[in-house]
RNA sequence: ACUCGGGUGGUGGAACUGGUAGACACGCAGGACUUAAAAUCCUGUUCGCAGUAAUGCGAGUGACGGUUCAAUUCCGUUCCCGAGUACCA
């Protein structure tokens, strides 16, 4: 009988589907389980080979802890907010919406295809209504909370104002506060809360029209097409994600992601502790207005200070210069009248120049402002620099240099000749910085003898007992933009009235996202939505304009999963109490700092909320690798006349022409020929470069270099998953997406051992059907022979499911058939358990066979078989021992061995040991005459 | 530059807490069945040398060195590839 795979597949996905086997209860005796895949942005382009990996492999944990007896949720939904459907509107007019809807359906047949267990009933879409009611409405609970520093954690906006009412705060006292007037209060409160507006240089990308976060620029250019990127001064909503810089650092200790998952979480949140200090400032003329008497000062009357951050306090008195950003506010009050043309040529200069600029030429520039501060502890004059390799946004926009520690700093002093100072004596050469710790201070007044690393407690700690600073923690994440002015994204629930931020009543949510048939940007960088005049206008103020970034909907969606049609709230905290944090969570390391970071602080919002009650929203973390596309690189001969080309070093290629194809169009020699040439052209149409064929010759390229690349249409190297569903079947194509390597790990995608894959389960089929006649398999009792390989094959495949080593598993199962081939087994028994251990794996093919067996129901509810350990004990224990000639033994007559070869014995320790408690070794097994196997 | 991964046959990749390196698959070569093809099955396949042959000898997990009776695995140095970050004081 024939292995009619498509047959076999339509036929169980439909009765699947309407018998509604992969509904999930909230409600069960069994212990929960919940598997989350990255939902995906639903791209015009459909699904590519690269996308499934990630999905084949949450399917097969979710049915295999079900057959575990693990009541499992595993759904699926769609991120369908976002900037690529509202481009392709403003190209074609098409709605958004309608393009989205489309795409969906296309994803969503694409991936019944493939036969995974969704409950599709837990479907959700960020772009829906129903569902964005909810990510407004936990928008307006980060905006009417605060972060409590004391308690460390989310409370709601309204203590704080009792508290301000009552008690005041360290700025001003209850009084106060009770006279401000509304505004002034708000104010006050923006500060504080959790989602906030504020004025803020922005990264203004002019070619979308749009502001972008921080992970959406890259080299100073937009992620998306690559536009230029500028800063521009508008106002912004922000998540108040510095806040939780501890406790999303915190948090990485209880959870199991990767290591370099969560060290690139810790890199990006970038926390450092070192101290603030000020330095007094010795200034010839003091540049600010006038004091009150209208006597403007000539020389210091008025303390100056600068503030600077380190991080090695212990290095003071190796400070040579102080270096602020050119953006700093003191700048003007500081500089002296002959270097005031020369500092305000240099922020002129810095002004000019782009992100892009600074990141492509790193040249040393900077300005004396002619000003100088005091070192608080020996009373040298330090002189003022301004520089832009200060950040006017890190720390406090200023710096204490020491070149002999710091390798910039050292550069900077030596470009303007300025003295260095040496304080760790021979771990300076005078050619380059040490930044090390290790060594001796010296020249360091009360610091000398100590070793720095020591140093830096005892510094600040002088520090702080002299008042002039304190030790600090400084983060390198900052708040996270929160607002795109842009169409298709969840509108905000706020009007601005008098400068101020009214929320929306939560009675009134969804506020639904109104049609626009123009999705240009509106007036003075205002989204799509400015220019709806009937729409923005209304009694209670003006609309909030702009939309939500894409990661808003994501960064909560895994609870709307466990209650996703509950009208009420946007999940009870009976069904997140049940289904709890995701067990695992299977994606790209793509959302390392975006994604991942924004939905932890989501999660810790609401826990302190009390809306949930775990504080971290994924357990497990698994990162699926990348697969990517090959291409190929050729040449041809005959350019060059009918010489051949050799190679020797790639380097040399670049001289020569270079040809760039998919995989599917080079033969299994490697060669392109003439006919693939030319297919490959009848199907995409103009190359980048047109190859002129020689008239009479069947030319060939020669192969010069293959490469992988990520799959892109752009690159003709991508596969579609239908074709190869459609010709080898999903069951196939499952297996063979998870033998191609580890999951974690990147690899190249290539068709060509698909067919050992699809061999694979051929010989499965003709296991039950074409080996003996009749119904195929009998009741006997498997011999010993037979459950060992059942069980050897069970305990291998258990954990290597439960450990993602999908690949080696597919190895396993692939023994197994052939062993059992072998054996010729037809026994019920042993193949039921077979069935039941690779129905995560093919789902179709386990259930057609399971029901062969004349098995009622379905094999998804079937027990996931024990590992009988009785058929897998060794007879006996083997110890290796090694010859290497040095050791002398008095073994030779019990092992059975010439003298020669006694004499070059070495026991392992535990054989020696067994030795020595009188347990002579029964038998010795040579291998290869370099080691002896000996059974004890 | 820094941080984190990773270097194993012609290819994708196996190898448990150190214990016969190369499982499984692709590819390739040869063979069986067939009028033929497809499909299927069998045999061989790390490299080098020797032999008609079963086989034997030597080398071998990027390179060099170390620990060990024994190293792909542990330690040190170094080279290469991939990912992330990028003037963060």
């Amino acid at each position: 009988m024939e292995y009619k795979f498509n047959e076999i597949e339509k036929k169980w996905q439909d009765k699947w589907n309407a018998d509604k086997v992969y509904k999930v209860s909230n409600e069960s005796d069994k212990p929960k389980f919940y598997v989350l895949d990255m939902f995906p942005y639903p791209s015009g382009a459909g699904l590519h080979v690269g996308h499934p990996l990630g999905y084949i492999a949450s399917d097969i944990y979710a049915r295999y802890k079900r057959l575990k007896g693990f009541n499992v949720l595993h759904p699926m939904g769609f991120d369908s907010f976002g900037l690529p459907a509202e481009q392709y509107a403003l190209e074609t007019g098409q709605h958004p919406a309608e393009t989205t809807k489309k795409n969906i359906a296309t994803f969503k047949s694409q991936l019944d295809k493939i036969g995974f267990c969704y409950d599709w009933d837990r479907e959700i879409q960020t772009s829906n209504p129903d569902y964005y009611k909810w990510t407004q409405k936990i928008f307006l609970e980060l905006f009417n909370s605060y972060f409590c520093n004391t308690q460390k954690k989310a409370r709601p906006i309204a203590d704080l104002v009792k508290k301000y009412e009552t008690k005041g705060s360290d700025k001003f006292t209850a009084e106060q506060w009770n006279a401000y007037s509304k505004k002034e209060q708000e104010d006050i409160l923006m500060n504080r809360r959790l989602a906030f507006s504020k004025y803020g240089e922005v990264n203004w990308c002019e070619a979308l029209g749009t502001v972008l976060a921080n992970d959406e620029v890259v080299n100073g250019v937009s992620e998306r097409g690559g536009h230029p990127v500028v800063k521009k001064k508008m106002r912004q909503w922000y998540l108040r994600i510095t806040s939780y810089a501890d406790r999303l650092l915190e948090g990485l200790e209880t959870v199991d992601f990767s290591e370099s998952m969560k060290e690139m979480q810790r890199n990006w949140i970038g926390r450092s502790e070192g101290a603030e200090m000020d330095f007094a400032i010795k200034v010839t003329t003091d540049n600010r207005p006038p004091t009150t008497e209208g006597q403007p000062s000539s020389v210091v009357h008025r303390p100056l200070s600068l503030r600077v951050y380190t991080t090695r306090p212990d290095t003071i008195f190796g400070v040579d210069f102080m270096v602020v950003a050119p953006e700093h506010e003191l700048v003007n009050e500081i500089k002296s009248p002959e270097q005031a043309t020369a500092v305000d040529e240099y922020v002129a200069y810095v002004k000019s120049r782009s992100d892009v600029d600074r990141m492509a030429e790193k040249k040393i520039t900077g300005c004396f402002t002619g000003a100088f501060a005091v070192n608080p502890f020996d009373g040298k004059e330090i002189p003022i620099y301004i520089s832009e390799y200060v950040l006017a946004g890190y720390g406090t926009g200023a710096i204490m240099a020491v070149p002999c520690g710091d390798e910039r700093d050292f550069k900077f002093a030596q470009h303007f000749d300025i003295p260095i100072t040496n304080i760790i004596g021979d771990f300076y050469n005078g050619e380059e910085a040490n930044p090390t710790k290790e060594a001796t201070l010296q020249n360091s007044g009360f610091l000398n003898g100590l070793l720095m690393k020591d140093a830096i407690s005892v510094a600040v700690s002088k520090i702080e007992e002299m008042g002039i600073g304190i030790k600090k923690v400084n983060y390198k994440m900052r708040d996270a933009g929160f607002s795109r002015q842009r169409y298709w994204g969840e509108p905000f629930p706020i009007v601005w009235k008098d400068e101020m931020a009214i929320p929306l009543n939560e009675n009134d949510l969804p506020l639904e996202l109104p049609h626009v048939d123009k999705y240009g940007p509106g007036k003075e960088g205002e989204g799509p939505l400015g220019n709806l005049e009937d729409w923005v206008n209304t009694p209670e103020g003006r609309r909030e304009t702009s939309t939500m970034p894409g990661y808003a909907g994501s960064s909560w969606y895994f609870l709307r999963y466990m209650d996703p049609k509950n009208a009420e709230t946007f999940c009870d905290k009976k069904a997140s109490d049940y289904w709890n944090q995701v067990d695992v969570y299977i994606g790209g390391t793509e959302h390392a700092v975006g994604h991942l970071l924004y939905s932890r602080m989501w999660t810790k919002v609401l826990y302190d909320l009390g809306y949930i009650s775990f504080d971290e929203p994924f357990k497990k973390l698994v990162n699926q690798g990348m697969i990517t596309g090959k291409s190929y690189f050729f040449m041809l001969d005959h350019i060059y006349g009918n010489k051949i080309v050799t190679y020797t070093k790639p380097t040399e290629l670049s001289a020569f022409i270079r040809f760039k194809y998919g995989h599917q169009f080079v033969d299994n020699n490697g060669k392109l020929t003439r006919k693939n040439y030319e297919s490959f052209q009848s199907i995409y149409g103009g190359v980048e470069e047109q190859i002129s064929w020689e008239n009479d010759t069947e030319g060939e390229f020669i192969f010069v270099k293959e490469e992988s690349e990520k799959m892109s249409k752009s690159k003709f190297n991508v596969d579609n998953p239908d074709d190869l569903v459609l010709k080898y079947g999903a069951d196939t194509f499952r297996m063979y997406e998870m033998f191609l390597g580890p999951v974690e790990q990147s690899k190249p995608w290539d068709t060509k051992g698909i067919e050992g894959v699809h061999r694979f389960l051929r010989k499965l089929w003709r296991l039950f059907f074409d080996d003996i006649k009749g119904k195929g398999w009998t009741d006997a009792k498997g011999t010993d022979a037979e459950l060992k390989v059942l069980h050897k094959t069970i305990k291998k495949i258990d954990g290597d499911t439960a450990n993602f080593s999908y690949n080696t598993a597919v190895s396993a199962f692939m023994v197994c058939v052939n062993e059992l081939g072998e054996l010729k087994c037809h026994k019920k028994e042993i193949l039921e358990k077979v069935l039941i251990i690779l129905a995560p794996y093919a789902p179709h093919i386990a259930e057609e066979l399971w029901h062969a067996l004349e098995n009622k129901g379905t094999i998804l509810d079937a027990a996931y078989p024990a590992v009988e350990e009785k058929y897998l004990i060794e007879s006996s224990k083997e110890y290796p021992v090694s010859i290497n000639g040095k050791m002398r033994t008095t073994i030779n007559m019990a092992l059975d061995l010439s003298p020669e070869e006694a004499e070059k014995i070495v026991l392992a320790n535990e054989v020696v040991q067994k030795w020595l408690e009188g347990k002579a070794p029964k038998k010795v097994i040579y291998v290869k005459n370099k080691m002896v196997n000996v059974v004890i």
